[in-house]
RNA sequence: GAGCCUGUAGCGCAGUCUGGAUAGCGCGAUUGCCUCCUAAGCAAUAGGUCGUGGGUUCGAAUCCCAUCAGGCUCGCCA
């Protein structure tokens, strides 16, 4: 039952309004003192010639309806109260059902890209977390999601940490140094950019190399493959510790060449052009974007050439419905020349494609330079999240066995990490300030997981009879708040998954867990009068299920101890 | 020079798409609350020219124009 709507058509009624326009203007109050729902008469007064609060009084009177409770005008606005017993039945007992969509989708998502030169830093952990987070809101929706990744794993910068290694490695393996593939494979990129500003002409050499690599010199192809497979062996690790996974990985050095032909057919057919020095480029001059290269003079590809071989091998290989790409908002302009390039060569996933670009991630001093080792890794950001979430476990809770230590610090910092990364919007930078996040306090995924721990306290102690709800009785103020908010849960999701915004559910699970606790607080739930326990268990048992699956979508696990 | 993003309390943010009632939340500060379902909690107080200036509107943090500040980007990097 939708009262909304029902209440809509009852004031086109009585009105020359529409029952769609009345639909749109009509409004949850900002305060349940105000009602359920209410109308705003402004728009009305022109064309009566009254004035609002007038119109209000006068349409207060006409309307009566078995649903609804009392019909008050306050000031220019008319404020509608539904039975509290018919609402709350409603609300409650279609909170499980599933959201129904006209269309499922099959949606590729790609994350996070990594090279193959160093490991995953902060940036690939948003991206990561962006990932992981939408394939859930949209997998809870009913859509197919395909994750996929694409490595860089050929260039220059590649060449830089394996000249590196090739000159002062000592045949050094990341077993012989103890140490993960990626970081080992790390160092030595860190290692030339110490080296080159003494020996400058190692630049000369890395371009050298590159050179090698291209034309299949043995030699350098074998560093290649061993560096590459100890990194990529090093992303597999990490990948399992952030709960990511890739049907299909795409190598930048398996399609860098197979974009050529279709840049040179394009040539041929007229959709691109040669400029003087001989490189291939699109113009794009009429849609805003300037010109873009497509082929280098020399023949040899860029980024974009194998970006849109791979988009179309992609399309080949799952012919899917929409494809998400989720990279940094610096490369927001490339995707827009992408997409319009996809869509000169009339590819028919064109316009399909969606770039899901994230802001910078910063620290304190200033942005993150890999060359420098100015920069937090995923995996060490993790592992000292655990160590800290660990000491204040045992803090609280002294007598725990190791076991159980472990798995919750664990719990614990998971949720510390993807909510304070998940909770701002997407495309805004923010500093990654470690005291900050490191506070398990206030707005904070690990207060969402104790507000979880503490209904589940309550139901240890109190058994629901799921029978025979009274829901009459739920006749606070802020059981009418708790009500209220989780009736927005659906559009909550709806609304995330539209615009791919995890900050949405973030933020309305810190908005619910408040409520909760406020209410947890001034309002004794185990009581003697058995029907008003029952009811108030009934609507815990509801907030937690929304704490559970809401916090599920942030990757997020709801404890029921902490 | 051009494009995109950001600017809301001391600090960090939500709200802006789709205009509506007294602009919310967290941290920090001050003050209360554990004989009572988990105090990783709750309540209260203090703290606001919603960057600035115009415009549209009955009504603007929200829409439009201008402007300032910061960030990102703009054919052979990825």
């Amino acid at each position: 039952m939708n009262f909304k709507e029902l209440i809509s058509k009852k004031i086109s009624d009585h009105t020359n309004l529409d029952e769609c326009k009345v639909f749109e203007l009509l409004e949850v109050p900002p305060k349940p003192e105000l009602g359920d729902f209410a109308f705003p008469c402004f728009l009305l007064a022109k064309e009566l010639k009254k004035s609002p609060a007038e119109i209000a009084t006068d349409l207060t009177s006409k309307i009566k309806e078995n649903f609804i409770e009392k019909v008050e005008a306050k000031g220019p606005y008319v404020n509608f109260w539904i039975k509290k017993e018919i609402l709350v039945k409603n609300v409650l007992e279609s909170l499980e059902e599933n959201i129904v969509l006209d269309k499922k989708d099959k949606i590729l998502l790609e994350s996070p890209g990594p090279n193959t030169n160093k490991p995953l830093h902060l940036g690939h952990l948003r991206n990561m977390l962006l990932g992981v987070s939408n394939k859930k809101i949209l997998n809870y929706l009913g859509h197919e999601v395909i994750p996929v990744d694409v490595v860089n794993d050929r260039g220059i910068h590649i060449c830089k940490s394996m000249l590196a290694y090739k000159l002062f490695g000592n045949n050094e393996t990341p077993e012989s140094s103890g140490m993960k593939g990626d970081y080992f494979v790390g160092k030595y990129y860190v290692k030339f950019a110490e080296e080159v500003k003494n020996n400058p002409e190692l630049e000369d050499q890395a371009k050298e190399m590159l050179k090698l690599w291209e034309e299949g010199d043995e030699e350098t192809l074998d560093i290649w493959k061993k560096m590459r497979d100890w990194c990529l062996a090093g992303f597999k690790e990490s990948f399992k510790n952030f709960d990511v996974v890739h049907e299909k990985s795409y190598y930048e050095s398996e399609t860098y060449k197979a974009g050529k032909e279709i840049i040179l057919n394009g040539l041929e057919n007229g959709l691109f052009e040669k400029d003087e020095d001989g490189a291939i480029i699109a113009n794009l001059e009429d849609k805003g974007l300037g010109k873009k290269v497509l082929l280098r003079a020399d023949g040899t590809s860029i980024y974009i050439t194998q970006d849109i071989e791979l988009a179309r091998q992609r399309f080949e290989d799952y012919n899917m419905d929409r494809i998400v790409y989720i990279v940094g908002s610096e490369q927001i302009h490339h995707f827009k020349v992408l997409f319009e390039i996809l869509k000169m060569l009339n590819f028919p996933f064109a316009d399909k494609c969606h770039h899901l670009a994230y802001g910078m991630v910063y620290l304190p001093d200033g942005k993150m330079k890999s060359r420098e080792g100015t920069i937090v890794d995923a995996d060490n950001f993790k592992s000292d999240m655990v160590k800290m979430a660990k000491l204040e476990v045992k803090e609280r809770y002294p007598d725990l066995n190791d076991d159980e230590l472990n798995t919750r610090a664990d719990m614990i910092a998971s949720a510390a990490v993807n909510f304070f990364i998940l909770k701002y919007d997407a495309h805004k930078d923010f500093v990654y300030d470690p005291k900050q996040s490191l506070s398990f306090t206030g707005d904070s995924g690990p207060y969402i997981q104790y507000t979880h721990a503490r209904i589940c306290s309550i139901q240890r102690k109190a058994n629901l009879n799921p029978e025979n709800i009274n829901y009459s009785l739920l006749e606070l103020d802020s059981e009418r708040n708790l009500i209220n908010k989780l009736e927005d849960f659906k559009d909550i999701i709806l609304k995330s998954a539209e615009n791919y915004r995890p900050s949405l559910i973030a933020n309305y699970l810190l908005e619910l867990s408040q409520l909760f606790n406020n209410y947890y607080h001034e309002t004794q739930i185990i009581i003697e009068e058995k029907e008003l326990m029952n009811a108030r268990l009934f609507l815990i048992n509801k907030i937690k299920y929304v704490l559970n699956n809401g916090l599920s979508l942030l990757n997020i696990k709801a404890p029921e101890e902490m």
